[in-house]
DNA sequence: AGAACTTTTGCAAACGTTTGAAACAGCCCA
DNA sequence: TGGGCTGTTTCAAACGTTTGCAAAAGTTCT
């Protein structure tokens, strides 16, 4: 018996006084494996509770089974359940998920890939920062051939699946409701200019106007490129303050909803009956404020899965879809915090 | 220049007709290695952005830098942060991190586990699943002398570290609090009895009321085993139908106390003026709601960080402080939902 | 009893890296 | 001219597995 440390081939072997292939080809039915031995080694194997070297194994198969995560931050609702869908997905596979996080910070991101790199992992899966606009450590990766797929956050350019939500359809979306529920002076509270995701988000919000005839006023839309609460209630309150009519709210995200139905609590003015109000993401809390916060809910789970789907069939398949877009459906989540007058909802 | 994949010791020792070890030692700066020789590599190296392969690395040193993780549910707030600590920690070592998420599943347990065995990873952290109740699967790991600590959930009869707060005494100060507030019926709705967590925050919940001379009615604790909201609404309702006075509830966790915060409401009855409420966990929603919910916030990030420092402390100093248990402090969070008479907040 | 099989087993190399020990080259000095 | 240096480089083994090929053992047939 070994003193410390798991057992191996070897030693199942050294036991046995047989060799390291008969017990390897033991373990895996390998024709020509007398019934005798075959049974001495499963049944030793079985008392010593063998386990496979994966590390051995990969060396040699020159695959790891590990499919690597680069996330903004785990914390995140939406990107915890992203994770989840990946998880389940990866282990019905046998794959290992190996997570970092880049905190939205460049630097750390590239730290990341290089670790995972090191680490040999088969495939990467990468939502890339809110910092990142260099794509240089990426652009490397893909060239050394180790499959990527993005998620949440497309990226341009860059020769590689990816999944994301339909995010203009669901802005669209949102600021019809709010057409419908009778604003016609919506303030969008976007997001940073570099990501595609914010920038598709203010498309939809333009588009909406447009088909509805109403006028476009660059002073309505205002950036909040971190995504806090904090953020966008001072960006709200300067809003408010400078006196401009405003009867509607499409936030780039929840928090940034928060902030603004934080604002105009303060400034004393009601939501729905003043200023409807509509987020982006249905974070979990959304359902559990007062007023329930209107929202476009992203299929965090789905896209976790999809994502992971996506980069088996790039490891398995190498690269036969290598232009696709998965593009998953929204779907608009309407609360009190923008449910005004009686429509129907479609 | 290779085809494909990326580059290693060999490569560049064939380009440079050179040997292997040659290479090894001019890229980790060992003596012995001329000038030209050193610059000739490292040039080479950069060049063709070589990355230590770290498979290669871990089988030689029998150490793969991997600390495995096995959490419940990735989705929870709480254990997000927990593992945005453990990656950040662990990161700083330069360790990475591989999770699997059990889904409060005794056999998915088992799997993770045997999983992140099979990866040799080099130490363990794990919260166990509500299911689990055997603990043959985490005896084997540390006998076979894989470090191993628990965090959140505590095991009882597990020679291994441990990283908890102390829900004796959340619990103790979220009750006597509500005594407060002037609630003299409180009921406790508790989770699950093979969780020492469930336990102790029970404990904490009696001796609260044994400290302040109050009757104790075991008809006022109702084990929610699941921790859904829907479970909880249902308990609260049966509870107040079944006409016992009722002005206080503390919940053994934050989504507990939001079915009874609905279960109140459904009934016509308000909180905090006619039933008082305090939950565990302080969720990211809970500061969100309305009325805000009062809470017994653990420090998630803390319990990761320790967690880290305590796996990787036992992995390099080999289990010098076996026993240890770090409890890590509650603290008590007042919101609207527990509010009631003007006490001066301890 | 030996040829011609079949069945079962072992050898050795490979994956990428490190490292003790051995080998080689160059130089000085006697 | 070769003994003794020093400085530089290579060899080989090891980590745990798998696998093509060869070898040993066992069986059957003449």
């Amino acid at each position: 018996m070994k003193k410390s440390g798991q057992v191996t081939i070897k030693d199942i072997a050294k036991e046995l006084n047989i060799s390291c292939s008969t017990v390897s080809r033991a373990l895996k039915d390998f024709p020509g494996i007398s019934p005798a031995t075959k049974k001495a080694v499963t049944d030793l194997a079985k008392e010593y509770n063998y386990r496979p070297n994966a590390i051995a194994l990969s060396l040699r198969n020159q695959k790891t089974n590990v499919i690597g995560v680069v996330i903004p931050e785990t914390v995140h609702f939406f990107f915890s359940t992203v994770i989840s869908g990946i998880e389940d997905e990866a282990m019905k596979d046998g794959y290992n998920v190996m997570i970092c996080q880049s905190n939205e910070s460049y630097e750390r991101e590239a730290d990341c890939i290089d670790a995972l790199m090191s680490a040999r992992v088969d495939g990467l899966l990468v939502s890339i920062s809110r910092q990142t606009e260099d794509l240089a450590h990426l652009q490397k990766v893909v060239e050394e051939g180790t499959p990527m797929v993005f998620f949440d956050r497309l990226v341009q350019g860059m020769n590689a699946p990816s999944v994301i939500v339909d995010d203009y359809q669901g802005a669209y979306d949102a600021v019809e409701h709010l057409i419908q529920q009778e604003s016609s002076h919506i303030v969008h509270l976007s997001g940073p200019d570099n990501l595609i995701i914010s920038r598709k988000r203010k498309e939809g919000y333009l588009s909406a106007l447009e088909d509805h005839n109403m006028a476009i006023d660059e002073a309505y839309i205002v950036e909040c490129r971190n995504g806090t609460t904090e953020e966008a209630e001072k960006a709200m309150a300067d809003l408010l303050a400078s006196g401009k009519p405003i009867d509607g709210v499409f936030a780039n995200n929840d928090m940034a909803a928060l902030g603004a139905m934080k604002a105009i609590q303060r400034s004393g003015l009601k939501s729905p009956d003043d200023i409807a109000i509509i987020g982006f993401s249905n974070w979990q809390f959304s359902s559990l404020m007062n007023p329930g916060l209107s929202s476009v809910a992203q299929p965090g789970y789905e896209i976790g899965r999809e994502a992971a789907r996506l980069i088996l069939d790039e490891i398995n398949n190498e690269g036969k879809n290598k232009g696709h877009v998965s593009i998953l459906d929204t779907e608009l989540i309407i609360r009190e915090s923008s449910r005004r007058v009686d429509v129907p909802v479609v």
